[in-house]
RNA sequence: CGGAGCGUAGUUCAGAUGGCUUAGAACGUGCGCUUUGGGAGCGCAAGGUCGUGGGUUCAAGUCCCACCGCUCCGACCA
């Protein structure tokens, strides 16, 4: 992509009413644009680290052997009364046709994915199931905050497992927690912390959150320094300082963000909507379902929270929005300009995805000010001092190395 | 929903004890020249229902009321 092409652009300054780093960084860098309170646009390099997480989601998901389907936003008023949520929920967003139907925008899917399975589920031999989607949700906040971490429309990823019997669900449940750790950590996260919801009771359902810790949090958690055992403050006996009960680490308190949730429904929603299966003996049983959640806005915003430094962000590669950021200065220089140009499409037909910033009317000091803020974690720099090298530098690096061109595809 | 702050150019902000005349600056944008290793310089130009509505007054960006919107603290967060 040439950088004069790109929509969206760096702005010097962003309001200083903005308190999250993420909210302003992600705003200067051009990777998101506010509508409304809690509703935002994702421009060109917002959507493409957005694409990129949701990608990794899919791959573990996939791993797991779920599969992706897509539900509607617009859920009709009847399936929310059937689980009694049309007037428990607060934050449900409400809507009417023309004809005065009423609808909600959903903040989540039990009450489509539930009928959704009685309509194929009929026996044993179609469990367990797993499905997901990764759609916008709506959630009506009295007091939406910190830019994405929390909107009013958000991204999110939402999958729904049916079992046979509690045991099948737990075990798939745990897979699934390794999966999210996965992913977490292929995001660049590798410090989670996990909250457990209850304690092992049999009948008792679990739920597992999992929080990155960042002073933009609205959680304060307890949480143990050497593994990823972590209480919410309101219900913990525990105080900082004390041993982990787990793996005996310091405990410590900070507040913290989650990015993803997990619990067990079990038969409530395949009780609502009278989802059965028959099973081996002929008997009619409801379904043990589990849903999990991952907010894929937010979980964007959570990383920038956690990644940057003064003079911008820092992406993981894995999610950066491009792998390569190529300046090139002097570029009225005929020489210059020829090869930048020719190491940008070499860099292309290699399959990297690079940013090259080819306008020739801009400063050194603005092209590195822009990479620098945008957060690409390889630069590149050609310009007349570099003669036939290539300045080479990552993002949390402070010095560059000059090589050859022979040398970079090895580097990347 | 309680509390606080704010709303003036594309952006960030001055102007606030009513009257400096034609509402400013910087950045950004366009044109010209100059310039290229850490947000460069000069010149010219375009760009405004001062959030909306009402009120007080000879006179309102400025004072009063209502509404709308944004930010932050709190409550809330299936």
């Amino acid at each position: 992509m040439l950088y004069s092409k790109l929509f969206g652009k760096t702005k010097k300054k962003v309001s200083q009413q903005f308190e999250a780093k993420s909210h302003e960084l992600l705003t200067k860098a051009g990777f998101i644009d506010q509508v409304a309170s809690g509703i935002f646009n994702f421009l060109t390099l917002g959507k493409k680290v957005l694409t990129k997480i949701e990608n990794i989601i899919k791959e573990e998901m996939n791993a797991l052997g779920a599969q992706e389907i897509l539900m509607p936003s617009l859920h009709p008023k009847t399936l929310w009364q059937q689980t009694n949520r049309w007037d428990t929920v607060d934050v449900l967003f409400k809507t009417e046709s023309q004809l005065g139907q009423e609808y909600a925008f959903a903040p989540t899917h039990e009450e489509t994915v539930t009928p959704l399975a009685k309509k194929f589920i009929k026996s044993y031999k179609d469990l367990p199931l797993a499905l997901y989607h990764i759609t916008a949700k709506f959630r009506d906040e009295p007091r939406p905050k910190s830019g994405i971490l929390r909107g009013r429309e958000f991204g999110m990823k939402d999958l729904y497992s049916f079992h046979e019997n509690k045991d099948d669900l737990k075990n798939f449940y745990q897979k699934v927690i390794d999966a999210y750790l996965k992913i977490f950590k292929r995001c660049g996260l590798s410090n989670i912390k996990i909250t457990e919801a209850s304690g092992g009771s049999f009948t008792k359902k679990f739920s597992h959150e999992f929080n990155v810790l960042t002073p933009a949090g609205e959680v304060d958690l307890l949480y143990c320094q050497k593994c990823s055992f972590a209480q919410n403050e309101e219900i913990n006996q525990l105080k900082p300082g004390d041993s982990c009960p787990k793996c005996k680490g310091v405990l410590k308190k900070d507040r913290a963000i989650e990015v993803g949730n997990i619990f067990d429904l079990g038969t409530r929603f395949s009780e609502a909507f009278d989802l059965t299966y028959t099973d081996k003996k002929g008997k009619k049983q409801y379904p043990f379902m589990g849903c999990y959640g991952i907010g894929t806005t937010r979980l964007l915003g959570a990383i920038v929270e956690v990644s940057n430094d003064e003079k911008g962000i820092i992406w993981p590669f894995d999610i950066s929005p491009y792998q390569v950021h190529l300046l090139g200065l002097d570029l009225k220089d005929k020489k210059v300009k020829n090869m930048s140009y020719n190491v940008y499409h070499q860099l292309l037909n290699h399959g990297i995805e690079i940013l090259f910033d080819d306008r020739e009317e801009v400063s050194a000091g603005e092209k590195f000010a822009d990479a620098d803020l945008i957060g690409i974690p390889i630069r590149l720099v050609i310009s007349q001092k570099t003669g036939k090298k290539i300045e080479f530098k990552k993002r949390f690096e402070k010095t560059p190395l000059i090589i050859d061109f022979s040398e970079l595809i090895s580097k990347i």
